[in-house]
DNA sequence: GGCGCGCTTGCAAACGATTACATATTGCAA
DNA sequence: TTGCAATATGTAATCGTTTGCAAGCGCGCC
């Protein structure tokens, strides 16, 4: 059972050639000739050869792998995300790792942390949270690597960034609502300090004061994206005395939790009630009533994410200096947690 | 800017000692006088010095990652156990990669594919449905690697798995339900030929022999755990003559799509019908109204099955032979879809 | 016939770490 | 004093690729 693998140098000897030859076949088909390279490519197929990834990037001075950074990989909300961004790099040879920035929390979460001890050429940042201390292409011990963000941002630099026309969302709920009647609307936002909390909160500033929409600093509440967090926010607009008759969520999650617990409280989401969420997860559809939404198309921004990033380690001058955002188009879904007010 | 990163050349004349001490100093610190240890450790610290992983694999054989193959990464049912697995991984010098397996799911799925192209020690099999050729250990460019299961997995091989008690689940949804009252009780399942459907369906027959229930074939009704197969099998539902007074899914997914189609209808749950869903994620405790289900603990599940693979990699001959399945518990939460039967 | 050019190919030096083996040093017992 | 074991360190080979450089070869042109 001395089954060793093969490596380069079986190859050679089989098809007759030096290792250089045959490292040229296979990375640089068109400098070998044709012969030669048919020699080369029915030895790898008789001796099962596979390159050796940690050879091959060790000599080349690369890491041959990009890491994904999700705040919080227990939230469904990015599996979506990541399918789209894993399915862009099937093929090529670039591997793809992922790492929780939840489990290290507590300490000073740099980018920096991530691309030094790891093995990475490239990151994908789905956490506007983190900090980033250097410029927006920063320095392995394999070379040069990028950064860039999705979904979520951060502020202070020029990284290359993918992400939902969030401001757009704000707009369109609020326009919904208009549309049906309602004046008095609130907003349950994401957590302080979010990026997205911000954009979408101003979407939703900006067309309730275009539309002349009477304004009350408590019909923002503060939310964090989660389930609870919108159970809680009912709490606080049950209490009310003058009551909102509509409310947009940051996200489907706090949607439901809201609704869930208004539900409880005997107040029917819509006839009482209007609410629009954030997001379309699947589960909206679903729900009861099912929910009026705005769908970020997860998937193509995952997918533009890799896109951008793959351009980015093609030709490292790709993106530096101008700031490169990549916009992508957000849609209201009108189903049934909105109607026109009762009253 | 000739930024060159540190290597160990750099580290050992920093410190004046050779580039073996150096490595010695951080592999195997208790065979390094003290002294000198602490000179490498200030020397690394003054260098900023890196490891380089691609060489320290390349000249270990090995490739410092394992691989998480996820049958859809789009679905949020994974997210949980992977979080679980990456927090495991979090601190060891081992990479997580993942891969979606339905970015090829025409072709011919094996295990060796993923093993044979990829740069990994392990893989953690998440996907039932794959082919698995060769024995529970294979080999790979990089020596000997190990492959586990987890939450699903294959039949007829010996591989190490971590699984829910599936079967416990579904007597114990079949118990409470009968308990509550309930004599006719139907059950979406799982896809066809998958281990998990055939397990909890398992546990349903014993559970309703046991009780000496009543038996009806087409009370058993196919699903495949998405959200759209439960809202199908209402359909069915709604449509029988003899109508069962309880519903068991075979996922919360499917248990949320039953019950919105139930609803369109105008048919109550529980109070018409109590349904029971399998998972509890965390939508399910606020849904309307809130489900009764099985909890599946994904995240240990995950962090189980890190532990596993990280013993087989530490001790390759650990768990060959025997049979090796580490049984995670189920548990019963009884809310708000689940009632006495009202006729 | 000699020269230069283009096309292929091989030689050999990296890439940066680990580790078997050899060597140096020290302490201690005979 | 000598010898031996234990401890600490250095030397150098090695892991499997890639790639700069040089060389071989055939060909056309002056």
């Amino acid at each position: 059972m001395n089954q060793r693998v093969a490596n380069i140098r079986d190859v050679a000897r089989a098809a007759g050639v030096s290792t250089a030859t045959v490292s040229r076949a296979l990375s640089t088909p068109d400098v070998v000739a044709k012969d030669t390279r048919q020699a080369v490519l029915d030895a790898v197929e008789a001796t099962g050869y596979r390159v050796n990834q940690a050879a091959r990037n060790l000599r080349r001075q690369r890491a041959g792998a990009i890491l994904i950074l999700v705040p919080n990989l227990g939230n469904p909300f990015f599996s979506q995300i990541l399918a789209g961004i894993d399915a862009r790099f099937a093929g090529t040879d670039y591997s793809v790792l992922i790492a929780d920035t939840a489990n290290d929390r507590s300490e000073n979460r740099d980018v920096n942390r991530y691309l030094e001890d790891s093995r990475v050429d490239g990151m994908i940042v789905l956490d506007g949270g983190i900090q980033i201390s250097n410029s927006e292409v920063l320095k392995t011990d394999t070379g040069q690597s990028s950064v860039i963000f999705a979904c979520e941002w951060v502020n202070n630099t020029t990284c290359p960034s993918v992400r939902s026309d969030n401001a757009k969302g704000g707009r369109l709920a609020i326009r919904h609502l208009y549309d049906l009647g309602h004046k008095k609307i609130a907003h349950i936002t994401g957590p302080k300090g979010n990026v997205l909390t911000r954009a979408r909160r101003e979407g939703v500033l900006a067309e309730r004061a275009r539309l002349g929409l009477p304004m009350r600093d408590d019909w923002i509440i503060r939310g964090d994206f989660t389930l609870q967090s919108g159970y809680e926010a009912a709490d606080r607009i049950i209490a009310m005395k003058d009551r909102p008759t509509a409310v947009f969520c940051a996200s489907d999650q706090v949607a439901f939790g809201l609704i869930s617990r208004l539900f409880d409280a005997g107040i029917q989401v819509p006839h009482e009630i209007s609410v629009v969420g954030f997001d379309d997860i699947e589960q909206s559809e679903f729900y009861i009533p099912r929910l009026t939404t705005i769908r970020q198309n997860r998937q193509l921004l995952g997918r533009s994410a890799a896109d951008l990033i793959l351009n980015c380690l093609d030709n490292p001058d790709f993106a530096v200096g101008e700031e490169h955002v990549h916009l992508i188009d957000v849609e209201l879904v009108i189903r049934e947690s909105t109607a026109p007010p009762s009253s």
